[in-house]
Parts: C-alpha cells; structure tokens; sequence
RNA sequence: GCGGGCGUAGCUCAGUGGUAGAGCGUCAGCCUUCCAAGCUGAACGUCGAGGGUUCAAAUCCCUUCGCCCGCUCCA
C-alpha cells in the first residue's frame, strides 16, 4: 500500500477537463496564471465539500462531541467582506509580510528575503578589496560562508546585507563562487491590490483579502457582544482569498484565488493548548471522514523553528500529492496563535479586544462572579477548500486496466456530485417508465445533495462506465425482474458489484449510504 | 523570476515545408434483459496567440501566453 506508484497528475487532469470538474480559467483567451474553473461536477463536489464542513463545523460541531471542558463546542460562522479597511493589513502584518524585497543571484539563480541575508565581513571592519560572504541564517550556507570568509580574514563578524551600500560588487552570494551575482533587492506585492470609488486614486487603494481570518478577528468584538456566546467559543467563515504567488504551480494546489474554510476558536489562555489537541485531532479525523483515510493523509506537528513567532504550537494535515510524492501539500494548518491577532488589531484601532468572561474570577457573596477581562487566546484551523478538492480528486482517481472503465473516480458518495443514477436496462417492454417514476421519487429526495440521473440511451455497461468515471457511487437498474417482483439492481461502482433490493428500498438505501 | 520540456478535435496523440489525421469520447440510428466502451454513421480544428521568412508554414525564425518538471518562494 505504502509503495504504490504515485498516480499521474496529467491523467487526472486528462480526466478533469473531460468529464467537466475543473478547466482552465479563460481557456479561450489562452488562460491566465493561477487561475482554475470548475465545471459542472467539480462545482457540485467543491460546493458538497464546503457544506460537509460547514454541516461538520457549525451546523453541528466536531460531531456533537464535548469539548475538552465538558461542555458542546459552541461555533458560530460569519460572511465577510473579500476588501477591509486597508488598516487591517496592517495589523495583520500583511502589508510588511507581503512586500518582502528579495534579491536575486545572478550566478546559481537562487532567491533570498533580503532582510534575511547576512555577510561575514572582517571583525576589523578593515576590508580592502577583498570580496566578503553572504549567508542566510540557518542553512548550509552559513557555515560553508563562515569558513570561507575565516580563511579570508580570520576573525569575522557577521552584518546585514542591507547594512551594505550598493552595488555590492564585492559580495558573494550565498551560493555563489564569484563576488558581484547579487542583485539589487526587489519588491514583491504579494497582496492584490484595488482602489475603492469610481474615481478612485492611490489614496483610495485598498486590498483583496489574502486570507478569510482578519474578517473574522476584526469581527470578533461585535460576536460576542450581539449574539450571547460565551468563551469558549469559535467563529467560522469560508470564502475567497487572493494572493499573488510568485509560482502558482501543481494545477490549483497553489491558485492565486483560492476559497478557505477557515475557523477561530477564543478561549482562555489556560485552556488553549487542551482547545489546540482537540481541534488538532478533530480536524484530522474530519478529513478522514470525507474519504482521506490510508497512508496518504498525515498529521505533522511543526517543530520549534518552524512556528511563528507568535505561535505556541502549529501542525498541518497533509495530504501526498501525486506531484508531492514522496512529500506532503498542506490541506490545513491548525495553529494556536495566543492572541496575537486580537493584539494586533486592539493596537491599530484603538478599541479593546477584550472580552468580559463572567464565569471567571472570585466568587460574590451573592454567589456570582467577579469576571475577568482578557484578550481570548485563539486557535486556528485554517483549510484549503480548493485543495480539499484537489486532494479528493486524486484520492479517487483509480487505474484498474481489467474493468471496462479503466479509469473511475471512487469519491465518497457525501461528496459526489451525481448522487445515484437511475436506468433502465433496455430503452423497452415498459422499463422507461418504472425507471422515470423511481427518478422522480428520487429527485424529489436527494435532489438536495447532488445530481440525480436518469439515461435511457445506449448499452448499460457504458452507462456504468460513464458514471464510474464521474464518480457517482450507485446505479439502480429497472429490469424484467422489476415489472415481476418490484424489485432493482443496485450496481456499486467501486466493485462493480451487484445486488438486488425493492424498489421501495431504493431511498432507504440511498439515505443510509450517503450519510 | 531562472533553467528544461510541451502546446494539433472534448481527451490521448501522429503528422517536421506542399489538400489537417487516428483512437477514445460526444451525438444519431441499430443492437442489447446487467459491463455490448458492440455495429453503422455523423458532427467537431484559423494546428495556443501575434509577427516574420517562403510561391507555399502545424512544420523554419522571432515575440508572447499557458501548462508540466527542476530551482526559488510559500508571511
């Protein structure tokens, strides 16, 4: 199982476009970089993704399972807007973080944060015509340079690249052998950038949501002070984001507009971490529900330095892509973030953050509390939505050359876009009209979840076929027996399997099976 | 952003200077009482786009866009 061969990226997408789950972005214009569209089925699978969460999330929370404080989880979800207050940017750290100038290296073509790199120059700060070495901090890099830069100098110090006046001629670069391969820093706007107002101006410009979280953060204070929820408590949201990724690559594993489902869960500080493992394990069980199980599907915890630097703990459910393989993409990140965000924004604004928590604190003569008043301490599972997709499509695409439909798409029926198909054997003898009856039965029903179809033209083996490479988990078959005893095929598409059951069971079984 | 590969029908691909092709899919008809994706037929292409060379360009040259792979990046 563990060492299957990967499956083909250019199959799946091969399969994609044909049977109408994801094209290419303006395709008849030539396309346009990082941008995908879903057709038909691939609509309907995102959109059965995106309500399985929200069912999961907030319609139900984690199942109906207490939290860690014995009590139901409490979530509450919100919807807003793709373009904030460009303050909001700021606090998020949005406007620094995504306008990192970057150097490049004109000799090994490598890439560099340029308030990351650092030079070793002479402790004496006397440096004559010597070149002098640049590193970044933490790779092998450093003590490659360092070594060198001490066979240069002897002792050395190490300075900022930017510390340095340009051109830096006598620089080498991080990997680089000869001195003068750096280039001049340069911006990267990695946020989307717009103006407000017809007749807008730069002083009107504002930005495309990079993520959906800062709406919820920015929101948080008029939550919980118009709808009675009490600490612990989250709020989620999906939606749109925007980012101008350098290389939008892997199909739409990294798109420039991609959709999150994302949920920030308050606590106090004293409960974070036990709120942190329960999201953390719940969160990857989610994903194995909806068709995720098996070795493809990992939880990582991130190490130390790997966190940011207001985060306490962080771990990724990841998923082994096709193109990832060996390697893992990340589906979701749940990060306890302390409270940074509500900091941050409590700074820019100027309105506090804190929230009034009245079960907090000594207790009265009266026997209520004092309360106590804090800035909620936060928890984030963050989830790709696109990815999800990506991930599901990927899991079902299965290759067994022995079947008629050499290819099929084994997607979990919660997600599959067409729910069920209803046939007749043969387009005669009064089976039609049984099979039409039954549809209509079934629309009425399950219609809410997914397509239903109905196909009377051609043999039934391609008609199985076809479904097998859409994905639809079951097909039910009117045939000669049905007109006898009222009774149906039921064809099961991962095994090509067949059994019999009344016709009156059809919607019973449908119900059990797709959950 | 750099380097490499690729771009011809919905999909997979053949065609390398001289009338645009195949298989599959799609559609129609036939056949079919459970894999018959079988039979017959039909529709579908400014050969990614723009420019150039040539009597003649899918084919050669330049530019550009997109996809894939490797670097880089991923707050």
């Amino acid at each position: 199982m563990s060492n299957h061969t990967p499956k083909s990226m250019d199959a799946i997408m091969s399969l994609c476009k044909r049977r109408g789950f994801v094209y290419q972005t303006s395709e008849i214009y030539g396309g346009i970089n990082g941008f995908w569209d879903y057709g038909p089925l691939g609509a309907q699978l995102k959109k059965n993704l995106r309500d399985a969460w929200w069912q999961d999330v907030v319609m139900g929370p984690c199942w109906g399972r207490k939290g860690p404080n014995g009590r139901p989880v409490s979530v509450v979800p919100v919807d807003t807007t793709i373009i904030q207050h460009p303050k909001t940017w700021e606090a998020s750290g949005h406007v620094a973080g995504f306008n990192d100038p970057m150097v490049d290296c004109r000799e090994t073509k490598g890439r560099y944060r340029y308030d990351h790199v650092q030079v070793f120059v002479p402790a004496s700060g006397e440096r004559g015509d010597k070149p002098v070495f640049a590193y970044m901090g933490d790779t092998p890099s450093e003590a490659k340079q360092r070594k060198k830069a001490e066979k240069t100098f002897g002792e050395v110090t190490s300075v900022a690249l930017s510390s340095l006046p340009q051109p830096w001629d006598r620089v080498i670069g991080p990997d680089a052998e000869k001195p003068g391969s750096l280039t001049e820093p340069r911006q990267f706007n990695l946020m989307f950038k717009t103006y407000v107002g017809a007749t807008a101006g730069e002083d009107d410009k504002a930005y495309l949501r990079p993520e959906t979280a800062q709406g919820i953060f920015a929101q948080a204070k008029n939550v919980w002070d118009t709808t009675r929820v009490k600490v612990p408590f989250g709020i989620a949201q999906t939606g749109k984001s925007f980012r101008n990724e350098v290389t939008p690559r892997n199909f739409t594993f990294r798109s420039r507009e991609f959709e999150q489902m994302e949920i920030e869960f308050f606590c106090h500080e004293s409960e974070a971490l036990a709120w942190y493992a329960y999201w953390r394990d719940w969160r990857m069980e989610w994903w194995k529900s909806i068709g995720l199980a098996g070795d493809n599907l990992i939880l990582r915890e991130h190490e130390a330095d790997e966190l940011a630097h207001y985060s306490k703990a962080t771990s990724d459910v990841e998923y082994r892509f096709p193109f990832s393989a060996p390697g893992y993409g990340e589906l979701e990140g749940i990060a306890y973030r302390g409270n940074f965000d509500l900091s941050q924004h409590q700074k820019f604004s100027g309105v506090k953050m804190e929230y009034n928590d009245t079960e907090r604190g000594e207790v009265l003569p009266n026997g209520s509390r004092r309360g106590e008043r804090y800035v909620p301490h936060v928890i984030e599972p963050s989830a790709g939505l696109d990815r999800g997709v990506l991930a599901v499509l990927c899991e079902a695409y299965t290759k067994d050359e022995s079947r008629p439909s050499p290819e099929f798409m084994k997607i979990h029926p919660r997600l599959a876009p067409i729910k069920a198909a209803i046939y007749p054997l043969v387009a005669k003898e009064g089976m039609p009209e049984v099979a039409e009856k039954l549809y209509e039965e079934i629309v009425q029903r399950f219609g809410r979840l997914g397509f239903i179809e109905f196909d009377e033209k051609q043999s039934i083996g391609k008609r199985y076929a076809r479904m097998d490479e859409a994905g639809c988990p079951f097909c039910f078959t009117i045939d000669g027996e049905t007109l006898t005893n009222q009774t149906v095929t039921v064809r099961s598409r991962d095994t090509g399997s067949q059994d019999r059951i009344g016709i009156d069971n059809v919607a019973g079984f449908l119900a059990e099976k797709l959950g």
